[in-house]
DNA sequence: CTGTTAGCGCTTTCAG
DNA sequence: CTGAAAGCGCTAACAG
């Protein structure tokens, strides 16, 4: 690891000052053409890179970004992520991953340091940070998009999912279906998609003048075991269920698996809906009817507001956006 | 987002000089436990938090790392970097997160804003460089660690899956349970992995006194889609196959789709062995048996080796850590 | 034990 | 069009 170029070292070995480097790096107008080429042709043969912490300490722009995710490691949000890397990595820009493993007191801490990075925008997915303790601390942060939250005020831009529309998707498709009888599993109660997807289920079932039942709704941890185990519980207060609709596609899953314990055969004894359209979805059996949330261009619009927000600086009013959920349709409730 | 607190401001409210807040803030011995006491109330009272980009233009340490990966939304991936990012955390280390999506100049480019950006150490995963090029990318860095790569020198650590033996494992699953006639679809001839896997089976075949047969091995993008197309076109050349390997459980999956189409059952026509154990590899059916490799253990340990190695100047041999793969049986190939 | 003087590498004034 | 001076916020070396 050579000692790296500096600009002073372009400088002098162009025979000009410091600031006719700068401004050729900068490329700003006020330099001879000769003497700019002097100095490009300088700066390619000693290879100099300007170092971007010298410059984020004069300029207080660091060219990075901070990322949060609740668990990089479920593919939701790791599309998310590639979507969104992708899209910084477009604009010039590098993102600092930080994963809060679901810990409201690790997602406090990451966004202080990332604070103390001086980063140029958040992008904050599924905060598990209650509103005011969230208001504050998304305060510090000189431009931030939160994803799949939302907060009254104070942030500068909001990517939601409509997931209301896509309860009320899964539901219809079902009532069409002809079932009447409509479970629903829903995420951790403190889960916003899993609020608004209960409400679009409801609002669907009451619609079309069949009543919901307060038994036939419940909760549990967005993964595979939790799902098997909620369905098996369900299934035995409410035997009478026709089709169920999971929270997200893991807790589908799980469901599958709980069926197949039960001998109760997929999808004529029991129709079943997910959410997200995870790989996964497509794969297991039956191949699972779900609502498709587009992970990948979720990420690349949400830091693309980032970043829009961040060049226009005085284009800063809360922009929101709102993605549409799309129902696939495959073996599990046809 | 209101001006932040500098040291300066510290100093001036504890009525001391910069390099006592300086010390105490770094926790050197020489202050008197009075002034150390003074200056830490103020510290908390103004909320002042040291800026990372100023320390790390004053030290040459950021605080920060880099981590690259070919495709974070990869479910091998995406369990290596929340280990790691996690072991990061844990030691007080951001981290840079660069996808190359598979791209060899873009994993240029990455690596080239990375050092811009002065990371005090990287963990480089399944590089696609060139040798030479990786090589003399790597060298500009202070420390290195290699996930799924080797190169002889200039990098100081190195983190190896043993696939050989987990080729060799697989091709020994299926010969204990009598096949004779096993194809291999491997990864992409670039990859590290690949080979060795292949190797495994290879010297498996071998030494069982089984020969090997050059058109039963084929190569594929490791993707579901590649897999079904691969293994459409070598059962379609080599009917007599009675057992197959794949590069990985998304491969695996992919052939599962291609024996469904071609009314090939699992496993009783065709056996089938994965690699990784991916969630989705044991919610497909037939379940795969597959080669667990513990992917967020080794994105653990891979840090880890990095953390110490940034840590202990001193002790900056080249050191190696071998991952195991454990080959997990279930129904694709009992 | 504490303070002073430089300087990390760059940009922002302000002069020429 | 170009350069000199000052400073971003912090730490490393010396002094005292």
């Amino acid at each position: 690891m050579p000692n790296r170029i500096t600009m002073t070292d372009v400088a002098h070995a162009a025979g000009v000052s410091l600031m006719t480097v700068s401004r050729v790096v900068n490329e700003k107008e006020d330099v001879s053409s000769e003497t700019r080429q002097r100095v490009l042709d300088v700066i390619h043969k000693l290879g100099y890179r300007p170092s971007s912490i010298a410059r984020g300490l004069a300029t207080r722009r660091t060219g990075t970004l901070g990322l949060v995710v609740p668990d990089i490691d479920n593919p939701f949000f790791s599309g998310i992520v590639r979507g969104a890397e992708n899209q910084a990595y477009a604009e010039g820009y590098s993102v600092f991953l930080c994963n809060t493993n679901e810990d409201p007191q690790r997602e406090l801490a990451v966004l202080q340091s990332l604070e103390d990075h001086f980063i140029d925008g958040l992008m904050l997915c599924s905060s598990r940070l209650e509103p005011d303790t969230l208001r504050e601390a998304v305060s510090h942060f000189p431009t931030v998009v939160l994803v799949s939250r939302q907060i009254d005020e104070a942030c500068t831009g909001t990517l939601l999912i409509d997931d209301e529309m896509g309860g009320r998707l899964a539901a219809e498709h079902l009532l069409q279906a002809g079932h009447t009888k409509i479970g629903f599993i829903s995420g951790p109660q403190v889960s916003h998609s899993g609020k608004w997807r209960l409400k679009g289920y409801c609002s669907a079932l009451q619609d079309s003048g069949i009543g919901i039942k307060d038994g036939w709704i419940t909760y549990c941890a967005p993964v595979v075991e939790e799902g098997r185990r909620a369905t098996l519980k369900l299934l035995e207060n409410y035997p009478e269920l026709t089709a169920v609709i999971c929270h997200n596609d893991l807790v589908a899953v799980g469901a599958i698996h709980a069926c197949s314990e039960l001998s109760r055969i997929l999808p004529n004894q029991l129709a079943l809906i997910g959410f997200d359209d995870i790989p996964m979805a497509s794969v297991v059996t039956p191949a699972l009817t779900t609502c498709r949330v587009p992970r990948e261009e979720l990420g690349t619009q949400a830091m693309g507001l980032l970043l829009r927000q961040i060049e226009d600086c005085q284009d800063r009013d809360i922009k929101n956006i709102l993605i549409r959920p799309e129902l696939i349709v495959r073996a599990s409730a046809p």
